[in-house]
DNA sequence: CGGAGCTTTGACCGGCGTCAATGAGAGTGG
DNA sequence: CCACTCTCATTGACGCCGGTCAAAGCTCCG
């Protein structure tokens, strides 16, 4: 693509000058490839690296003392991780390749630069967080009151929801690379019980699965079970400093 | 105080400057008072002001259709607030005040300005929303995976972390302002088990309970009940551009 | 053909929700 | 000072959702 990776993760929100593409290409410090399995960043590790999904499916997670497992968040092409490392010394959670994924860093030291040379850049960063912590909040409410049901509901669409912001194809439905288990790390649920919700969910018309192949038939029963808001995403530019 | 409720939430961080806290306090747009029970913004309404609290306690939330509530977060001295009105145009969550609290408004255009002729300052906010973020992750898992002992325990150790970190008193206990069904609301939990969870944690010794003050007795053991993490927030200032 | 990993299904059980009753305070008006 | 009410805390009985354990198919791969 001879783009940078960071205008694609900003360039989803606003239009991008010529000029401040070219300033964000300049952050980028390399590619990296991860086959499936791996674990790109430890919990509790060093915090490490700053880096955008250029392909695959990422998912950050915690482990618990008795050995279960909490996934926080899928990633897809386009979404900026790590920063969590310029405000803690260890890594609050680890990160781990769901699919073969190639990742692309960011230079800390000139994303400090980028804020002095280009503020609206950085202000816009500031923004595009906000996005990623109302997805948060919206899963952590489903965690907390929703079944198992309106949990892997609103699962299923939150990465529909995704993969479309991404650009990736789900019209046709879309291809889970997860195992049931890992679903269930997903939604707080164990493996034998997603399997008994998502048949529920295909009895009452609700999706389709064949292998790992699933399809949303009926969106908005299922936003209903879910207790899922479609959100509007719609920086304010206004606000923004000039460019 | 006379200072600005920025230079607070900045403070916290890292040490500013005379130079900088004077650029913050010129964001300041007002001071306003809220009594316990007032609801700040409405969920899906205008999402609006961004604000610092500056006394008092405050929470976000979210209903869902069926009337139950997830208390998203509870806010203290400190926690700036609104921000997510930058990215989305209706509100995601609501803003309620749990005591009678006074908040510190802020201008948003000035916001803006602040990145382009404080990079080091704006880079800081960036920082700092990562530490928000980290707490919200952290909360994600313990409704995920956690039992109802477990999210008790975790929602008193975040609650005394968070007084502490805000510099309210907190070493002869603290005095919550909530009654069961909102402690409920916060952990995912129905008033009723939430007594009988934290009745549970007295006879094991682990907490009392005098009225509404309540005190941990035995951190570490709690905090293996709750799968906590103690979380050492250490901004990198290397990463910062110049002041 | 055999093994490994995943899915699917059944049987069973326990944690947490639901419903309901009682108690404990705080506030209000007489 | 004493009803009366309102809100919240507490406790018991009971039921269901989702966890646990176990076994049986299914697919892929060596």
């Amino acid at each position: 693509m001879g783009e940078s990776c960071l205008a694609e993760h900003l360039g989803r929100y606003i239009d991008l000058s010529a000029k401040e593409r070219s300033a964000l290409n300049g952050l980028t410090a390399g590619v990296r490839d991860y086959r499936r399995g791996t674990i790109i960043r430890a919990e509790h590790g060093q915090a490490g690296d700053i880096f955008v999904v250029t392909s695959g499916w990422l998912f950050s997670w915690a482990l618990l003392e008795d050995g279960r497992r909490q996934i926080v968040r899928l990633h897809f092409r386009g979404d900026l991780l790590g920063l969590d490392s310029v405000a803690f010394g260890e890594a609050p959670d680890a990160i781990s390749a769901l699919t073969d994924a190639e990742v692309c860093l960011i230079d800390r030291a000139r994303l400090g630069a980028l804020f002095a040379e280009q503020p609206r850049l950085g202000a816009l960063l500031f923004a595009t967080q906000q996005v990623d912590r109302v997805s948060l909040v919206d899963r952590l409410v489903s965690l907390g009151r929703n079944s198992a049901r309106g949990r892997v509901a609103a699962l299923l669409l939150w990465i529909d929801s995704r993969l479309r912001f991404a650009g990736l194809p789900a019209d046709d439905g879309f291809t889970l690379p997860m195992t049931q288990e890992e679903i269930g790390d997903l939604a707080g649920l164990t493996a034998v019980h997603v399997n008994r919700t998502m048949r529920v969910l295909v009895e009452q018309g609700l999706i389709t699965r064949s292998g790992n192949n699933l399809r949303i038939l009926q969106p908005d029963r299922l936003a209903r079970v879910a207790n899922y808001n479609r959100r509007q995403e719609a920086i304010d530019t206004a606000w923004l400093p000039k460019g």
